[in-house]
RNA sequence: GCGGGAGUGGUGAAAUUGGUAGACACGCAGGAUUUAGGUUCCUGUGCCAUGCGCGCGUGCGGGUUCGAGUCCCGUCUCCCGCACCA
């Protein structure tokens, strides 16, 4: 970077410069927030905290760049900003490095943490110093226990035995969102299921409010993140229908999505791992029972190894059983088959193969009836093998003949309802959220077992129930949790009858800690409270949120649940948590994530080394629009250290006092400069950072343009005018860099605190603009013209173009369209 | 299959009420400065034709309009999420 022939006058030195400027910033603290006699409007803009397991990488450098252009445009647009930080410092990779080092989990992490916080101080992250949290500290995880133990109370957190994921790696279960495909989310290790009793968060109580509060999200959030919730909650409206079982006493309830199907159900299947399907089997006799252990055998066997096969050849086993279809009072035969599953709806569906395709390839590899009760134009799914779902006229179904699908929907229901046989009914894909965790380096669950008194939660007066040392203890993987041999910890008299009892050893998932920390940063070392209720209510909700899209679902949907429980609670009086979110992209190196094992990885203290941390900042800012992923081959951090340099000379050259009146400057230029600082809020707030620069650059060369130009030149006051806004402006990407140039213009720092220049009104409405002359909406000519020019004149002049008058020729202008000042468009006969 | 999103130069991308397509950069080419390289500065750069341009051009095909990257209909491709979910 550095000139070595040293003719140049002025040497731009990224790193000197930031040596220069940080202890500066130190002392001065700009992003301090939440003086109480603070006047400015607030704001309160958050980045997701990282994960402390290393030093920061590429990723953490885009979202922090873009969180911070995000947090420091407030601070210049007069707002009390709140842009706090902590680490999400709980969780099993700092205990498996602890393990694989030989370390404390405790010393791994924090010793982690340092080194991030020096790292985002280097980095300029505008971040308020004050208001840091670790989630692994006493101070903060006794509020996950707190919040447990309201949740305990108000039955949202419960323990049942079923059947849960398990990460045989791991040796640990994982809840339903941490199942990618089949496999571990962390180490992609095949899970399997294991029956066990586990701790569960309800969050299937509130699967209409978090999908129905998406509506209100929907502009503010990307469209991406709102399907891939929606997606995920997965609700469906149907009807639950009862179906008598001959020689039975109980019915079956089936969930179907299709009640307007209702006599077009030909057969009836059970998933095989239900104890319906054993229970009916066993009472068919001993040759189908034995049929039917087989086939679950077959299916145990299978779904570990077949998880993944994409073609699911029908499989089942025919019950020797009959239901009775309660509308028609059709027999109906039972199967049991793998492709109905045991958790979701009630285990059991009501088949109709000429609508659904699962169950035409049933029927038809069974050799079942396939009866059509929606007309359609479509060919007869007996004969295709495709089945029809769609809309069409209902036949063959006494009452709802004649009606078309939505309105036979309705009535089949009604029908139902009538003879109390069946009712509407919704299904979510959503599952309750598990988590308890076998594991060592997480918040103890605040809870006794008591032989005379079962589950006794602590009382709130012995929270924290502290982490005991990991000294002693064997932190290795082993299925339970290591807590458990923790003799002096685990043993301890129950609260309610003084009897020896045992704590809970498991730990909570980590998505516990981060599912409410955004309110902990109004007050993070409050010891009375969670947060400070009125502190609270003056900061929150969130307005922007910044992070990554590999948090969409997990994190923020935990999040959003969390927040309506405590908004239950009373102790908030928001819904939604994140007013705003935006999602960068991820930083991929030639096409592909980086990482070790492909060789690719770009090291985040190489490019500061190299460039810079301004550099590196405003490349992620231009590189594009900051939800699309940055190919870090695709875009040069050399030429953003080119053009800061081009920026950071400007500043040197201004040969006007600081104070003149801009007033006295070269027009044209003020124009420009003005016209910028009226579109960058616009530009800025809807996101468009990669524009914002374009439009810096833009100005920089016009700047350079007019401080070369011997009648304008270096002391012209417009020249002047136009570096302190780019300097300003700039601060928000290149904050070290700008902050030197505000110092060379003759200003006390911060430039930070500078605010936005207004822009004069007067100076947008004079200048003259280019308007197109089109000849049939060809381009042939263009004029420069006032703003406020009269059509007639316009057209006038417009007509007496060389090129405009050889387009048109000799033929007639049939029509001329005007719309001044902008364009002129004659119409010509052919 | 269901849901969401996207297709614009060699590359990243602009074009936010239908009105100059390709701003701003990267790369490349040429030039100035330099012993040389680098830096810095200047010029050029959508495609085709380049002696000429009422020539072509925003995935493709239609339509509306004086005028379409933008609106409408159809179609293809790609990316993401969910998926034997009844």
């Amino acid at each position: 970077m550095s000139n070595q022939t040293g003719t140049e006058p002025f040497e731009y030195d990224a790193k000197s410069i930031q040596r220069k400027w940080q202890p500066v910033w130190d002392e001065l603290a700009p992003f301090d927030s939440g003086r109480p006699d603070d006047p400015r409007p607030k704001k309160y803009v958050l980045d997701m905290f990282p994960y402390p397991s290393g030093d920061l990488h590429m990723g953490h450098a885009e979202a922090y760049a873009l969180g911070d252009v995000v947090a420091r445009y407030w601070v210049q647009r007069g707002y009390n900003v709140m842009h706090p930080i902590g680490w999400d410092a709980f969780g099993l990779p700092a205990e498996n490095a602890a393990i694989k080092r030989g370390l404390d989990p405790r010393e791994w992490t924090y010793a982690n943490i340092e080194q991030q916080r020096t790292s985002m101080r280097n980095y300029a992250c505008s971040f308020d110093w004050k208001r840091t949290l670790r989630t692994c500290d006493e101070e903060y995880y006794r509020w996950n226990q707190w919040l447990f133990l309201r949740m305990f109370e108000k039955g949202l957190a419960y323990r049942k035995d079923s059947w849960v994921n398990w990460c045989p790696k791991d040796e640990t279960v994982l809840a339903n969102e941490q199942v990618v495909q089949g496999r571990c989310e962390r180490c992609d290790t095949l899970v399997t299921k294991k029956k066990l009793t586990q701790w569960y968060f309800k969050i299937t109580d509130y699967a209409d409010r978090l999908l129905d509060g998406l509506e209100d999200l929907r502009g503010n959030w990307p469209d991406r993140v709102l399907s891939m919730q929606r997606n995920w909650i997965g609700r469906s409206v149907g009807a639950d229908v009862d179906f008598q079982i001959e020689g039975r006493e109980e019915p079956v309830t089936v969930y179907t999505t299709r009640p307007d199907t209702l006599y077009g159900a030909t057969f009836m299947v059970l998933a095989p791992d239900t104890e319906l399907a054993q229970e009916l089997a066993e009472d068919a006799g001993a040759e189908t029972l034995q049929a039917f252990t087989e086939y679950l055998e077959q299916v145990k066997a299978q779904t570990e190894i077949a998880r993944e096969s994409t073609d699911h050849e029908k499989t089942g086993v025919f019950l020797n059983q009959y239901a009775i279809n309660p509308v028609n009072g059709e027999r109906l035969p039972i199967y049991a088959a793998d492709y109905v599953l045991s958790d979701h709806g009630h285990g059991a569906i009501m088949a109709v193969p000429a609508h659904d395709q699962r169950d035409l390839d049933f029927a038809r590899k069974f050799h079942l009836p396939i009866r059509v009760v929606v007309d359609s134009d479509e060919p007869d799914p007996a004969e295709s093998g495709v089945a029809v779902p769609g809309d069409g006229v209902l036949i063959n179904s006494g009452p709802l003949d004649g009606l078309h699908k939505e309105e036979a929907f309705q009535k089949a229901i009604e029908v139902l309802e009538q003879r109390g046989t069946g009712r509407a009914a919704k299904n979510y894909r959503l599952r309750d959220w598990l988590i308890s965790r076998q594991r060592y380096w997480g918040t103890p669950i605040p809870i006794i077992h008591c032989e005379h008194c079962g589950l006794v939660p602590v009382p709130d007066d012995q929270l924290p129930v502290r982490l005991p040392a990991s000294a002693g203890l064997d932190l290795q993987p082993k299925g339970t949790s290591p807590l458990g041999a923790a003799e002096d910890w685990v043993n301890v008299p129950c609260p309610k009858c003084g009897a020896p009892a045992r704590r809970d050893p498991d730990t909570m998932d980590t998505f516990v800690d981060s599912s409410w920390y955004y309110l902990r940063f109004v007050s993070p070392h409050d010891d009375a409270a969670p947060f400070d209720p009125e502190l609270a209510a003056q900061w929150l909700p969130v307005d922007q949120y910044v992070g990554g899209v590999t948090h969409a679902i997990l994190h923020l949907l935990y999040a959003r649940f969390i927040t309506k429980v405590l908004h239950d609670l009373g102790k908030i009086d928001f819904e939604e948590p994140f007013t705003r979110l935006l999602n960068q992209g991820m930083v991929l190196m030639d096409g592909s994530a980086m990482s070790k094992s492909r060789g690719n990885l770009v090291r985040l203290s190489d490019e500061l080394e190299a460039v810079g941390v301004d550099a590196v900042r405003l490349t992620m800012a231009f590189a594009g629009p900051p939800e699309d992923d940055i190919d870090w081959a695709d875009v040069s951090p050399t030429g953003s250290a080119k053009f800061l340099a081009r920026a950071w000379r400007l500043a040197q050259e201004v040969f006007s006092p600081a104070g003149v009146d801009p007033a006295l400057g070269n027009r044209a230029l003020r124009v420009q400069t003005h016209r910028f600082l009226h579109d960058i809020p616009e530009i800025i707030e809807g996101f468009r950072f990669n524009v914002a620069v374009a439009r810096l650059m833009e100005l920089v060369n016009t700047t350079r343009k007019a401080l070369d130009d011997p009648s304008i030149g270096a002391t012209d006051p417009a020249v002047r005018e136009a570096v302190e806004a780019i300097t300003i402006v700039l601060s928000l990407f290149a904050p070290y860099t700008a902050e030197d140039m505000w110092q060379v213009l003759g200003y006390e720092p911060s430039v930070s605190l500078a605010g936005l220049p207004d822009c004069d009104p007067t100076l947008l409405m004079e200048h003259t603009v280019t308007a197109v002359v089109q000849v049939n909406g060809k381009v042939r000519g263009r004029l420069e013209v006032p703003r406020n020019i009269a059509e007639d004149e316009l057209r006038e002049g417009a007509a007496k173009l060389p090129g405009v008058v050889q387009a048109i020729g000799d033929r007639q202008i049939v029509k001329c369209i005007v719309r001044a000042p902008k364009i002129v468009n004659f119409v010509i006969a052919r």
